[in-house]
DNA sequence: CGCTAGTTTCACAAATTTGTGAAGTTAAGG
DNA sequence: CCTTAACTTCACAAATTTGTGAAACTAGCG
């Protein structure tokens, strides 16, 4: 039985999307995947993620995912897994349906910060054991107690900053829901 | 010719370092570098750099290096060459000597954030080029643009963060110059 | 309760990455 | 300048990672 419910398109077609250059959007996350991939994401989870970014909805099915990455459901569910294990993606069970949809999770940023902030405090960790190791006395340990202290200023600042970001965001969007009253 | 400057000590010891458990050095080297490695480092550049935040000197000859992590010179001549491309550590040609020296970048962890803003800069100027081929009224265009803007509120802040930074550290070493007067 | 669409798991082949020995290069010291 | 210590580069073997097809599993639907 082939899928009825969206309109046709020619085949590669992104269906559901607004009207666009494929060809471009493709690039896009091409080069977005790469970059993320550069700073040490798996290749794989990177091009599901940035393919996930540039749909209109937010959130594909696996089939969806492999149609438009050609790659093999295999390689979408292991992607998924580990997306999913870094709070990046949230699996929908679509009610009424056999499909799962995946759906990028609501601040993919804050997540992906906190879960950085969650490696530096492991990194402490490993530093506060090192200086003991080291003695707290020799040049070796006072560097190293200072990495500590700098990993703990950072765990500090970290959650700071995600504060702030939100209360611009929210003053921005108070603006714009006011400018919009006006016009 | 035998190495006769240093004081000789047991095979494999970390000669020229405060007296100290060196097995225990050793695991902690291996532990930090484990830890910088599932941040996407490589994994012998994070071995080097640990060797050299380990030493009391902070720096390190070619030889040295080798000794104490058991690899060839073919692999520290290759972290090094990483390691220097991303300024964390500089080489010192040592006058009346044929060894070269690698030295930790003053500033380690400075630099290092200072590089993480560059990245983001790139992923940025990616994004407002996506957001363009999206069309900015689309919903994956909305997103796209709110991650730009994301990024760029991030590389303003890093700036200030690392001045915090400097702040809190040069605050905390004048308390301390006072109290050793007093002392 | 079976059928089957949809997803995951598994074993494997391909591709990539990593570290080495050995040859090549550079420059200090005679 | 020649010798040689120190480092780098190169080609390759080993190890790891990656993505696939196919089988196994799960749960809607009849």
């Amino acid at each position: 039985m082939r899928e009825t419910i969206e309109p046709e398109g020619a085949p590669g077609d992104a269906r559901g999307e607004a009207a666009r250059d494929e060809a471009a959007v493709s690039r896009f996350v091409e080069r977005f995947a790469a970059d993320l991939a550069e700073a040490g994401m798996q290749r794989m989870a990177a091009r599901v993620f940035a393919a996930l970014l540039v749909s209109d909805s937010g959130a594909l099915t696996s089939a969806e995912i492999a149609e438009r990455l050609r790659i093999s459901p295999a390689a979408v569910s292991g992607a998924i897994r580990y997306l999913s294990q870094v709070d990046m993606v949230v699996r929908e069970r679509e009610p009424g349906s056999r499909r799962d949809r995946y759906r990028l999770y609501n601040e993919v940023w804050y997540e992906t910060l906190t879960r950085r902030d969650q490696m530096v405090a492991r990194w402490e960790s490993t530093m506060r054991d090192g200086a003991k190791v080291l003695g707290p006395g020799t040049p070796a340990g006072l560097r190293i107690t200072e990495t500590a202290d700098f990993f703990e200023f950072v765990q500090r600042e970290l959650p700071k900053m995600l504060e702030r970001w939100r209360a611009q965001q929210a003053e921005r969007r108070a603006a714009e829901s006011r400018a919009a009253e006006a016009g």
